[in-house]
RNA sequence: CGGGGUGUUGUGUAAUGGUAGCGCGCUUGGUUUGGGACCAAGUAGUCAGAGUUCGAGUCUCUGCACCCCGACCA
């Protein structure tokens, strides 16, 4: 894509009100836009990032065996009547129509995917099966806060599983676990995810979170300094030892909760009478697990965890492009490597403003695109391209041509 | 929801109760072109409403919005 032609720009200077690094990041440099507290328009070069996330977790999800669907954010009432939530949870929005009949905006879709279930589940031949989607959820939060990473309206992957038999579901759970691991690993946070014991709720004893340690963080937990494992402050006083390994010595983390997986058990299939004939022709109570994970927030935790004093750092695997063209003198040749690269398939934004190599620099490094191609002057007298690493600020360079070019980024 | 703070142009800021100014951005013209370059001319603003006052960005009240701490967060 040619910058020239985005829409959005960048900004020198934070917005005030922003304090939290990664909406700093994001809103400079025109991945996101604040339209109030906690509600963020994702603007072109953000909705890249989100789509790559979102691709990266369908394909885990989908190996899970997860099917994907998508729910509506209006429930009826009657549904949240039912489970008891519309009038415990505090956080739900409710809306009402000229008639004054009322609904909820989803905060969750449990009272949507339980009766959907109901409807098409009648033997235990139908058992197990999960669904998810990735979709819009209203919270009021109370206060919104720490930028995208705690807002009022945010995309979440959603997953539901229905089973017959609590092992069943464990065996699920502990498949889910895996791939959690795979996507947080995929969206480069590897390093600094930590699966941790949190509140069970009151059905298990404990639920689990994906924590990924940063100072932004909102949680405390306590990694276990032998297994790695984390338990949430919320618990700590149950949990002396870890409960994997039984070791005693942890230290304390400020972390972000990017996913969470819950054994809801019968807690909502049972208000609906959710059941199913077993072989011997008896009714049998189905039991669930569910399992989230924020994509903005994902998002937002990466920016945290990948950047540095001049911008935002992407990891490949979800940056909006891999390769930022750097024209510093006009020419034509560069228009030709973009044209080239383009054609052979390699995401490359292009700026091919007229402006200043330092205006150039400074907003690719705080784009934070891997891999910054830079055709000067300079260059061109050597006839080569010059390739910067982001990340680590390395140089190399390739033959001013686009298909070696071409050739250099395929090879990477 | 409890406590605290802040609202001045797109953005960041200045202005004893007395002419709303500056940087960045943006527009136009020119000079530049390897780290937010320079010159010149423009552009645009006091959150909303009420009150006090000869006079309100500034004081008072109400509302709204935003930020921070806490509580809350299947």
């Amino acid at each position: 894509m040619k910058q020239s032609q985005l829409f959005t720009k960048t900004q020198k200077d934070a917005l005030k009100d922003e304090v939290s690094v990664n909406a700093q990041l994001l809103i400079r440099a025109g991945f996101v836009d604040k339209e109030m507290a906690g509600v963020y328009t994702i603007l072109p070069l953000g909705l890249r990032v989100m789509n790559k996330i979102e691709n990266i977790i369908r394909e885990e999800i989908n190996a899970l065996g997860g099917q994907e669907i998508f729910m509506p954010s209006m429930q009826p009432k009657e549904n949240w009547l039912k489970t008891g939530r519309w009038d415990s949870m505090d956080d739900l929005y409710k809306v009402k129509d000229a008639s004054g009949r009322e609904a909820a905006l989803g905060p969750t879709h449990e009272e949507v995917v339980v009766p959907l279930a109901q409807k098409f589940i009648n033997s235990y031949k139908d058992l197990p099966f999960s669904v998810y989607q990735f979709q819009n959820k209203c919270r009021m939060e109370l206060r919104a806060k720490s930028g995208i990473l705690r807002g009022r309206e945010f995309i979440m992957k959603d997953l539901y599983s229905f089973h017959l038999d609590e092992a069943d579901l464990d065996a699920y759970y502990e498949r889910s676990k895996a791939a959690y691991f795979k996507i947080f690993e995929r969206a480069g946070l590897k390093e600094v995810t930590h699966l941790t014991f949190a509140s069970g709720g009151s059905f298990s004893k404990y639920s689990h979170e994906f924590q990924a340690i940063t100072p932004a963080g909102e949680d405390i937990i306590y990694v276990c300094e032998k297994c790695g494992l984390a338990v949430n402050k919320e618990i700590k006083a149950e949990a002396a030892e870890c409960p994997e390994c039984k070791n005693a010595g942890f230290r304390e983390e400020k972390a972000i909760e990017v996913g969470n997986i819950f054994k809801l058990m019968n807690k909502y299939t049972k208000p609906f009478d959710l059941a199913v004939k077993n072989e011997k022709g008896e009714a049998k109570e189905i039991i669930m697990g569910c399992y989230g994970i924020g994509l903005g927030r994902l998002m937002g935790t990466v920016v945290e965890v990948h950047h540095d004093e001049k911008g935002i750092i992407w990891p490949e695997t979800v940056a909006p492009f891999q390769v930022h063209l750097l024209s510093l003198n006009q020419n034509e040749k560069a228009d030709d490597i973009y044209r080239t690269m383009a054609a052979a398939g390699i995401e490359v934004l292009f700026d091919d403003r007229d402006a200043n190599p330092g205006v150039k620099f400074a907003d690719a490094d705080l784009t934070g695109l891997p891999y910054q191609l830079v055709v000067s002057e300079k260059n061109m007298r050597d006839n080569r391209v010059e390739i910067k690493n982001r990340k680590n600020g390395a140089v190399e360079y390739a033959p001013l041509d686009g298909s070696e070019i071409v050739k250099y980024f395929q090879t990477k």
